[in-house]
DNA sequence: TGGCAATCTGAATATACATTCATTTATTGA
DNA sequence: TCAATAAATGAATGTATATTCAGATTGCCA
């Protein structure tokens, strides 16, 4: 066996090794979501966390710094998740009413596969400021102002493509954010949840023609 | 002094301590709202209260049980008065647009006095079920479904007068208070703030109307 | 197989607070 | 003024739990 070919092993070896912590890693993330989707990040005990996942508990500090780090990772990760697969949803529509439609729907979509994460992300449990990295109250919010951004500029080109009414897009945009949120918010605290999609039709006919306005075509 | 006269005395005496313990009690509720509005349910101590309000810790457990009781009170308490002031405000009008209109001005005005109360709100800060009393979230989840009653009802109105079109008022109802959401969470984070009554127009346009439709009388 | 390194473990530690209660202070009426 | 009652105080208590780390366990290669 030669140094190459004792290389390219470890190199095999360590990234198996690496496959596999991170197999644990996405493990512990996924039952952590579970438990501060329903106990909120202060009624969420390590142990909890530690019990349900089958570690011990000094085990989870081998994969997250802290509690708080470990809180905040549930989250960006998913966050991050939701928006990639949001634009890639809206980018495959060519006129400005079918991204919005497009947007809804993957929205929505997501939130019916997300069930715990969204629970939280509502709650908007700040934590604070704290040491070095910014805070997560900081990075949802800059989230939120992308997507608003994102939503914004839909809106902008379809008022350009004369698709639809000329106003400001920021409060247009700030209303399909609210109700998607309100939509949610109601599957989400719904005992027996008929599906979330259902309403797809209903909030974009909404938010096209209003609660006086005629079908606009 | 007949005993008659030691009577009244008495109670004057009592209603006089009462009345100044109301107050003293009033005024750590109000205390106590800015600081958990800041800091949250669980980043703020009863160490500050006290020191914020300028009690002794033992003496806030005069007028309160424990912290749960004191952050229940600040809540329940003004999502009273937000709900009579709201109804009130809307019962001055005839027409169901009025009715609307009435609803947005009010809430808005509501919130751009009771700032510290909303960013409380919008947090859902659940708290754990615990002992006897209701749980908090299910007060609040409990407000949420006689507003959206309350709403719904104004558009059914609507639609029997014909002032809206007919649809099914939930959806409805749950779109205005998403929007409703929104423009306030926007409002509460915004760094330097412009008047949130500002936005009364543009929501009443985009939820009568919304992105696509014309103006409808 | 043996021994080294990486990984895991959970009892022990340290800290942070909510709450209590023995004292102190203020108020009342004679 | 003086007891007696009420109210206020904050140090001390008890509890809960995030985090650590010395030792146990496992996986790895010769």
């Amino acid at each position: 066996m030669n140094i190459q070919n004792a290389m390219v092993e470890d190199m095999g070896r360590d990234q198996r090794k690496e496959r596999e912590f991170n197999l644990r890693r996405a493990a512990i993330l996924d039952i952590a979501e579970g438990i501060f989707a329903g106990k909120g990040y202060f009624g969420t005990t390590m142990a909890e966390i530690a019990e349900a996942s089958g570690f011990a508990i000094g085990s989870l500090y081998q994969f997250f710094e802290s509690k708080e780090d470990l809180y905040k990772t549930v989250i960006t990760e998913k966050v991050h998740l939701m928006q990639t697969k949001i634009r890639q949803d809206v980018s495959r529509e060519e006129t400005s009413p079918g991204k919005i439609r497009a947007l809804i729907h993957s929205h929505f979509d997501f939130v019916q596969r997300n069930e715990g994460f969204f629970t939280i992300l509502l709650r908007w449990e700040g934590i604070s400021e704290s040491n070095g990295k910014k805070a997560l109250l900081q990075t949802l919010l800059a989230n939120r102002e992308d997507y608003l951004g994102f939503i914004e500029e839909i809106l902008a080109s379809g008022m350009a493509r004369g698709e639809l009414k000329e106003d400001k897009p920021r409060p247009m945009a700030l209303a399909l954010l609210g109700m998607m949120d309100a939509f949610a918010f109601d599957w989400l605290i719904a005992p027996g949840k008929a599906s979330l999609m259902t309403s797809v039709p209903c909030v974009l006919a909404l938010y096209f023609n209003g609660v006086k306005g005629h079908e606009v075509s």
